[in-house]
DNA sequence: AAAGAATAATTGACACTTGAAGTACTTGGC
DNA sequence: GCCAAGTACTTCAAGTGTCAATTATTCTTT
């Protein structure tokens, strides 16, 4: 640690260039960790109180929730785009709802390979009352954030989110 | 962003603070999908690589990561707790990394209902091939931000992670 | 020292996820 | 019209995750 003086004007410049190096690979690995860890203590959350108050989970809210947005039905491979899983998934979770009657499968007469997925009458019912206590949790949570902090969180989040899209679909 | 100063005092409460209100709702739905929408894309790009590069996924590697910087290995509990997840999952992890020779479980002689899981040679020297592989694609993915953005990032999840840590353990 | 409570790990049942392989249908060039 | 290529969805195996129940061991209390 102690440095020799005399030898400082050649080693200086190269060490402080590895530091600052240092300190990024650093810094981007614990922003990465931690962005983690709160991502997955919101989603656990949200997870347990979905089971506790209505005896379903994350996946399946959220398939609910891409469908009351669209009135007329979404393609399986539509819900599979924006819930960002595979189709594979979406069949299965697809097939639980459907057999609860909360969703159904309708033929779409002009391509029969696709089906059109939409919510029952009873889905909805069901949806509207999850999504307002859904609503409030999440508010809850971030309560302790102020709107000038949320507000620069979901700025750099942007950032972020458009740094990282880029090299997908070309 | 502009403000009126001649007005500013006279600003009707109620409708202000109903905006205000709602706009916070909004935002705090924003933000946490937005939050979501970055960590997956992280996360399943470091999976992906994980995969690609090693045939390995982000739990195991996740293990290994907990046991390397444990030299005298962990319990299984304690690795249920650094990893976030439930003991049952840990023990699925383990016996795949003990069966390809990455870990072993050496019983403790002072409590015999404790297994002390430690990273192998193998597991090590494999550890350290993917570690830095990751830590350089964490590094790129994050690439798009400069330091200062991160420090804020950093900043501000970790006042989010206290608040949400929050009503966890008394 | 024996009964009972607490702790460490495992097991089994179920749900979600991916990736690859398979089936059914549509489209476009010949 | 026909066949090849592409698209939409399903199926299956393997891994990950939860929770609840079980076993084995240790600690506590009397």
């Amino acid at each position: 640690m102690a440095k020799d003086k005399s030898t400082l004007k050649l080693v200086e410049p190269h060490v402080d260039a590895e530091t600052r190096l240092h300190d990024d690979h650093h810094l981007s690995v614990r922003l990465w960790l931690r962005m983690l860890a709160c991502t997955n203590r919101v989603e656990n959350l949200v997870r347990q109180n979905l089971q506790a108050r209505f005896q379903t989970t994350l996946p399946r809210f959220d398939l609910m929730a891409q469908l009351e947005r669209a009135p007329d039905g979404l393609k399986m491979s539509e819900l599979s785009q924006r819930m960002m899983v595979t189709g594979g998934n979406v069949t299965g979770i697809t097939d639980g709802l459907e057999k609860e009657g909360l969703v159904v499968r309708e033929v779409d007469p002009s391509d029969r390979r696709v089906f059109r997925v939409k919510l029952t009458a009873e889905g909805q019912r069901q949806f509207r009352r999850m999504a307002s206590e859904h609503e409030q949790w999440v508010i809850g949570l971030f309560a302790g954030l102020s709107m000038r902090q949320k507000n620069q969180l979901v700025e750099l989040l942007g950032e972020l989110k458009q740094h990282v899209s880029q090299g997908c679909e070309p």
